[in-house]
RNA sequence: GGGCCCGUAGUCGAGGGGUUAAGACGCCGCUCUUACACAGCGGAGAUCCCAGGUUCGAAUCCUGGCGGGCCCACCA
């Protein structure tokens, strides 16, 4: 039943012909382009669910929304599958071309997911970020941020894996805890500890603890590496550990991630110790291995007595997730995107945005103000967008690309302004956050038509996961403002994570995923979308509940049941039907349900509203006044008062649980109307004599209900006499009477 | 170590300075009552993490613990 309803409105609701009036508002909602691994997973699901639940409640607002769908397609694990699936052998060309048929499969396979949701995405306005048109625009972005001083390019240390050959992303790292010795390694008159002595060769500097006693005479003097015979500063950092082994530690370039801090605070020279094929260089050892170079400068310091010291040490370190090597840190030219200098002024442009739930904001400060140097915008990668310059090895002038979009296989030679040398084309690519950056200017078409533009920026709102204001929201906001000056939305909604039932994160090692296409064998749509409603705060992790889930579906049911019971009942009745007090009392109710949860909609406050709408439905509605008109019917009397209640409870109800459940709801409207849902309701009844007597007499008749239940009697079973609790009028005397079937009330 | 979030019945969770602290799942009874047994009705079950403080009054606000989560950093 569920999935025929579920199929006739997808069709409906696609089929539909999307037009904007321009000269009306349009609220244009930025939406997260998934990254197209092929699958939507749950947390997709809870972030589309708010999406869509926002884009629907504001179209029944008589807003005009503009709900595009965009797709990340550009990125390391893409690379990967193709790498897997075809080797490393093909042309660079021949290579892009293969990532870009498997994100076409894959972004149908989504898509199918996304539509099945019911989701009400404009499906002519996409954007998916490997096409050569998107592209151009990012290029074109990256070129007018140039044009404002805001790219650069300097040398800076890149994650490197000696094994793989190329640059890795923090993001594929993996932790690895082996048996290390930590040596201690007298230089002159100080003492060090380092579990990698074959990186001596690259030692810039000594660093001790400022308030560390034993140095502090140090502090300033410069003291002599063994084997090497250099001069290096001794420096004081507060980062120093005292108590790790002698509290002295030699700085080299680079070792470890805090070398790299080290380096940077402290302005200090960089010697390059180690290629990229993993070999030392720069050294007396060039040419060997890390672990040959280790194990023979060990045998050399010890043979000259520089070793004071050897301890074995379970030390932590970094290993690339797919060959499981040591990563290294090597020194590179990288192409960079200025943020630190705009810190000050981006606070103040996020402050402009409202953001849900406020303290978003925080992660978003946090971050900027602990930025330790710019954004590295340059990977070492296929499957990217070209960066659009051309650089002169020799003067090391730039140039940026005439022609876009830009790729350097296929890029026109270019001569060096400045010293006449031919220039080569970049054959890094862009960081993939730079693709994503600008997704309120390529939905906006900031780059095609300036009208539209105008019309629709900033966007209405941005809605994403709270892990990546970081990364995405971040940089968007720069990216936007340096090339707008304004920013790029006037809201941006924070939603949080889906953890598995147990509370851990989902994860295929633990086997506690759970995917939306098995939870759409057992529930309907319209259940997994309440679930999104329901699963709690928003920027907040809350575990997948099946309890949740499941009343979803029973709420789905008992929607339907009320419906039919309601259906059967429906004749013409007058314009001016008599209400009866508990007629006027559910229509009391209705209206308060309809304040909260408008209320509760303004402020994104999902859970609030469905649970106010089923909480008022089944317990109010369908626990109580259901049974009140029952009698009615049966003796036909005030009739037209309870089908006019029950129609318009029915009515507004619809429309507002069509925002979470919209399949089923406009399968009910259109059953008892005959037309679609196609407005928010503006009903207002206020009776609070009405409101507060039948509460009171619901009480009542719970009583009557209890006792009946605890002498072993069926509800409808007769009842010859009742003793009052409390007073009530004799319209209501004469609703108890009927509904529990008692012949004298006292 | 830094930032943020959170600690409410067996479980999940609303709420949030003032009558009996929602609701769901689970549990225990009773009922196939013509919308619904994927149901109805009823019941049991909470020192609202701990300790101070503010207050006439704190589960709710403040401070400090303890515990959990997320992100970030991390011992050379």
């Amino acid at each position: 039943m569920f999935e025929d309803i579920e199929k006739k409105w997808q069709s409906i609701w696609e089929n539909k012909p999307r037009e904007y009036d321009l000269n009306r508002e349009l609220l244009v909602i930025d939406t997260p382009p998934p990254f197209t691994s092929g699958t939507l997973h749950m947390g997709h699901i809870l972030s589309y669910s708010y999406i869509d639940f926002i884009a629907r409640y504001k179209t029944l607002r008589g807003y005009q929304i503009f709900y595009p769908q965009g797709w990340d397609a550009q990125g390391f694990p893409t690379e990967m599958k193709i790498e897997s699936k075809y080797g490393k052998n093909l042309s660079r060309e021949e290579f892009r071309a293969k990532c870009v048929e498997w994100s076409h499969e894959m972004i149908s396979k989504m898509r199918d997911q996304m539509r099945r949701m019911g989701y009400m995405i404009d499906w002519n306005n996409q954007y998916i970020t490997m096409l050569p048109e998107y592209h151009e625009k990012v290029q074109k972005s990256v070129i007018d941020m140039w044009k404002l001083g805001d790219i650069y390019r300097d040398n800076h240390p890149v994650l490197w894996c000696p094994h793989c050959k190329s640059a890795i992303a923090k993001a594929e790292l993996e932790d690895k805890e082996i048996d290390s010795i930590l040596y201690d390694i007298r230089f002159d008159n100080i003492v060090i500890s380092t579990t990698r002595p074959e990186l001596l060769h690259a030692c810039v500097a000594v660093a001790v603890h400022p308030d560390d006693q034993r140095y502090k005479d140090m502090i300033g003097k410069n003291v002599r590496i063994p084997l090497y015979n250099r001069e290096v500063p001794v420096i004081a950092d507060h980062d120093v550990i005292k108590d790790f082994g002698t509290g002295a530690v030699m700085i080299c370039t680079y070792g470890d991630y805090q070398d790299l801090v080290w380096q940077k605070r402290h302005n200090l020279p960089v010697i390059e110790g180690i290629d990229k094929e993993g070999k030392l260089k720069n050294s007396k050892y060039d040419g060997m291995s890390i672990d040959e170079a280790r194990s023979r400068i060990v045998a050399d310091l010890r043979s000259q007595g520089y070793i004071v010291s050897e301890k074995s040490y379970r030390k932590i370190i970094r290993i690339h997730d797919r060959c499981k090597n040591p990563v290294e840190l090597l020194y590179s030219y990288e192409w960079f995107a200025s943020l630190k200098k705009h810190k000050d002024k981006l606070i103040d442009i996020a402050k402009q945005i409202r953001w849900t739930p406020s303290f978003g904001i925080y992660h978003y400060i946090d971050w900027l103000n602990n930025l330790d140097w710019d954004w590295i915008i340059s990977r070492d990668r296929v499957f990217g967008t070209p960066i659009p310059f051309y650089v002169c090895e020799k003067c090391n002038h730039i140039e940026p690309a005439d022609k876009l979009p830009f790729y350097p296989e296929k890029a026109d030679e270019k001569i060096c302004g400045k010293c006449g040398t031919t220039m080569r084309p970049e054959t890094k690519v862009l960081d993939v956050w730079i693709d994503s950056s600008i997704t309120p200017l390529i939905i906006s078409r900031y780059y095609e038509d300036r009208e539209f533009f105008n019309r629709t920026f900033p966007n209405y709102i941005r809605i994403q996961g709270v892990e990546i204001v970081r990364t995405w929201a971040l940089y968007t906001i720069y990216r936007v403002w340096r090339i707008t000056g304004s920013v790029p939305w006037k809201e941006i909604l924070l939603n949080g994570n889906v953890l598995a039932p147990d509370g851990r994160k989902m994860s295929k090692s633990l086997g506690n995923v759970i995917s939306p296409d098995e939870l759409l064998k057992e529930y309907p749509v319209d259940a997994l979308r309440q679930w999104a409603a329901m699963s709690g705060a928003l920027a907040k992790d809350r575990p997948f509940s099946y309890e949740d889930i499941k009343y979803a579906k029973a709420f789905l049911i008992k929607y339907w049941n009320a419906s039919k019971y309601i259906i059967s009942k429906l004749q013409p009745i007058s314009n001016t039907p008599k209400l009866r007090k508990v007629d006027r009392w559910i229509l009391h109710r209705l209206s308060e349900v309809i304040d909260r949860v408008t209320d509760a909609m303004e402020s994104y406050e999902f859970r609030d509203a469905i649970t106010t709408l089923q909480q008022f439905y089944w317990n109010e509605f369908c626990d109580f006044y259901l049974e009140y008109t029952k009698w009615r019917f049966q003796k036909n009397i005030d009739t037209e008062g309870a089908v006019y209640t029950l129609k318009k409870v029915q009515e507004e109800f619809s429309k507002m649980f069509s925002v979470f459940a919209p399949h089923l709801a406009y399968e009910v409207y259109w059953m008892i109307f005959g037309r679609e849902i196609d407005s928010w309701p503006q009903f207002s009844f206020n009776d609070e004599i009405a409101k507060n007597d039948v509460e009171r007499f619901n009480l009542e008749v719970s009583k009557v209900r209890t006792y009946k239940i605890s002498n072993r009697m069926s509800l409808k079973a007769e009842l010859d006499r009742w003793e009052l609790s409390e007073q009530f009028d004799d319209e209501l005397k004469e609703e108890l009477k009927n509904t529990l079937n008692i012949k004298e009330l006292v």
